[in-house]
DNA sequence: CCGTATCAATACGCCAGCGTATGGAGGCTC
DNA sequence: GAGCCTCCATACGCTGGCGTATTGATACGG
């Protein structure tokens, strides 16, 4: 042919990154082999080349998101200093992903799957831990730490999944009420913590 | 035959509530027909006696649930008198039920068919509008009850999100944690609520 | 420059589920 | 008790996806 368009040949990690798209764009059972392999511009005859199954696909995917999942928040916090500035940013993050990021949706609700599942609890439980450790950094006790660690978190998969799941259906018109409201989080998430009788490190 | 068992025929109705049992249980995909028959004890067969197709199915099984998710919460919450009250019981409620209803999970998880989307919108907008409500009678602003409204639904969305995708995942062990994690979360979105500063009725 | 390992293409069998067609069997009405 | 209406059963074709087999192309190293 002569337009035969010099396409590169693709490695397992293309499959891999498609599937791991795939997989947030549109839950589990989007990622299927023939699909992507139309989406690749190739067929499905290559994919078992990279790998054994489906299964194995969904595996490489994972441990992509799981790697990301880990390493980018750490570096994006290492800027701020002190432990409610970082909350403070945290949220902020949050409120501007709003309903742009159907993958962690689209990942969580895949989490019946027995290969999803240990990967996505590994993720939920490090920012949980890692969301106790700042409540704890301000000064909070240890159970009250838990506690509002725990209510930001399910805010936070309770927001997103509202709004990539029901846009518009919560009352938060647009970005401007959106931040107001996060503002409003961190307030009452911050409830008692200029109060003197917590426990303090020194 | 001798051991007819004397099966007794099946009606449209019967259908909906195994179909809405399906799709609290597992999600939309378990809303199938051949499986559904094998549950009834009969065979695809006389399915489309009832219904034209699949969607009528869904479509059924989501006017069940929307009855019943509008019905019930309201008649719950008569008994108690002032709104705070009512908000106490609201989440007490949302902490008992932890982990053990996938249904409300599975059927949000389910809005992005175009059938599920306005039902589950309804729902989740009445639930809402009647928790800005609750905190416009205790006394807070409009945009404050707004804010602790969505905070609290989300909230409520994220526990049980995160109790039936990943049980255990959460830092709240037993009921007892769980019942004090209720009462933090109550203190919290009630702070403020004793201020005199708040826009009273008189 | 040739051989081999790797990727690609096609065809095949398999399974699950949807929707249709066609008979059969039971109950209700008159 | 005859007839009809409703429900049940089975068979069929269709779609979409998985996994396998076989063959073809192509890049890369010796």
């Amino acid at each position: 042919m002569f337009v035969t368009s010099k396409r590169p040949r693709l490695t397992a990690h293309d499959w891999a990154e498609a599937a791991l798209e795939a997989l947030g764009a549109a839950g589990l059972t989007a990622v299927a082999i023939e699909p992507l392999a139309v989406h690749l511009g190739t067929t499905k005859g290559s994919f078992y080349a990279h790998y054994a199954n489906r299964e194995a696909l969904v595996s490489a995917a994972l441990t992509l998101w799981e790697q990301r999942s880990t390493e980018a928040p750490i570096y994006a916090l290492e800027a701020e200093s002190d432990p409610v500035a970082r909350l403070r940013t945290l949220l902020k993050q949050a409120g501007r992903r709003t309903g742009q990021d159907p993958s962690e949706i689209n990942i969580l609700a895949s989490a019946g799957h027995e290969l999803v599942a240990p990967v996505v609890r590994r993720v939920m439980q490090r920012r949980i831990q890692y969301l106790i450790s700042l409540f704890e950094q301000i000064g909070f006790t240890r159970t009250e730490s838990v506690h509002r660690a725990t209510l930001a978190h399910t805010a936070y998969i309770g927001l997103i999944e509202m709004t990539t799941r029901l846009p518009g259906a919560l009352p938060l018109e647009n970005t401007r009420a959106t931040d107001e409201y996060v503002k409003s989080v961190l307030a009452l998430l911050l409830y008692g913590a200029d109060r003197c009788d917590l426990q303090e490190e020194i």
